[in-house]
DNA sequence: GGGTGTTTACCGTGCC
DNA sequence: GGCACGGTAAACACCC
């Protein structure tokens, strides 16, 4: 196993486990959700050692996916045909890593922990997948404004996160963000990025942290969109790296949108791995949720 | 048929 | 030692 901080992980297995690899695909994607087969893409782009046996780690990678309440599956819309749902991860789960740390998680995510009913906000399934959407679309609205907007690289944006203090270094916004350290920098990438995340966080912070994600990155993710920020692996990996990179809380701000909580609290299967509903119903017990894949097609 | 998703089981490791 | 977590294998079902 290789010991964070050396040179690289090439070809040497990555000290992530599978929920934390499948959790950096996630939350590098604008949408912050990815249908398995782009997961695949993301592990094998960023770490050669996942090249090889694929059907070994694909079929745990499977398997976390489904078993753990961390990860929530987002039906695709009937005319948008293809094979598996979007795989997102549960808003909650953000304080789930240690410190931040993608390393190990401090404990399991379980569904139900945490239910926070919203009388305002939508509860069924339907909603909260309605609300994934209009976030990819005001993602997507804004990226359009941002392009007229001043460029602000300043601490790469870190005003909008609600606490300070040192992150892991194995946080995930460092560990992506280390990929943005290309020589020449930010201007290597489309400006008005991270200011144009922090202005969209108020819904998953977390997520929308500053140096997450080029988001001006397609909403697909293809192995193009990462060879167009791509980077040699001994950038990505902690060797010779001054670290923390970007100390940038995990964790999700307090006032997560109530719908989303509601939305899991109510969701019977699609979110909880243990429920026979999932299997069979693709989640929302009322027939497909609201597709999110309208937002990927926005573009 | 192949990809996807679920479930079960077993084992190793680290922490208490 | 017990527990939680992580990795792996395998079987099965479903869907495109």
């Amino acid at each position: 196993m290789p010991r964070p901080g050396r040179n690289t992980y090439s070809d040497q297995k990555p000290p992530y486990s599978y929920i934390s690899l499948t959790a950096m695909a996630i939350q590098s994607c604008p949408d912050k959700m990815l249908p398995l087969s782009d997961i695949y893409k993301f592990i094998m782009e960023r770490f050669p050692y996942y090249r090889e046996n694929t059907q070994r780690w694909q079929n745990s990678l499977r398997h976390n996916l489904s078993f753990n309440d961390c990860f929530i599956k987002i039906p695709r819309r009937p005319d948008q045909p293809g094979k598996g749902s979007f795989w997102a991860l549960h808003p909650n789960c953000g304080d789930m890593f240690e410190n931040g740390s993608f390393l190990r998680r401090r404990k399991r995510f379980k569904v139900g922990g945490v239910p926070v009913p919203d009388p305002l906000g939508p509860s069924k399934p339907q909603d909260a997948a309605h609300f994934l959407h209009q976030q990819a679309k005001l993602r997507l609205s804004a990226l359009h404004a941002a392009a007229h907007l001043p460029q602000v690289p300043a601490g790469y944006g870190l005003g909008s996160t609600q606490q300070s203090g040192f992150k892991h270094p194995f946080a995930i916004e460092n560990i992506i963000a280390r990929e943005y350290k290309v020589p020449g920098g930010l201007a290597a990438f489309p400006a008005a990025g991270y200011p144009l995340h922090n202005q969209l966080s108020p819904a998953w912070p977390h997520m929308y942290g500053p140096g997450v994600m080029d988001p001006a990155a397609p909403l697909s993710v293809a192995p193009a969109d990462y060879s167009a920020y791509g980077m040699p692996l001994k950038t990505l990996c902690h060797g010779g790296q001054t670290l923390p990179a970007i100390p940038v809380p995990i964790k999700p701000a307090p006032g997560l949108p109530a719908h989303i909580s509601a939305f899991l609290a109510h969701s019977p299967r699609s979110l909880s791995p243990t429920s026979p509903q999932a299997a069979a119903g693709q989640g929302s017990p009322a027939g497909p949720a609201e597709p999110l894949q309208s937002a990927v097609a926005v573009h």
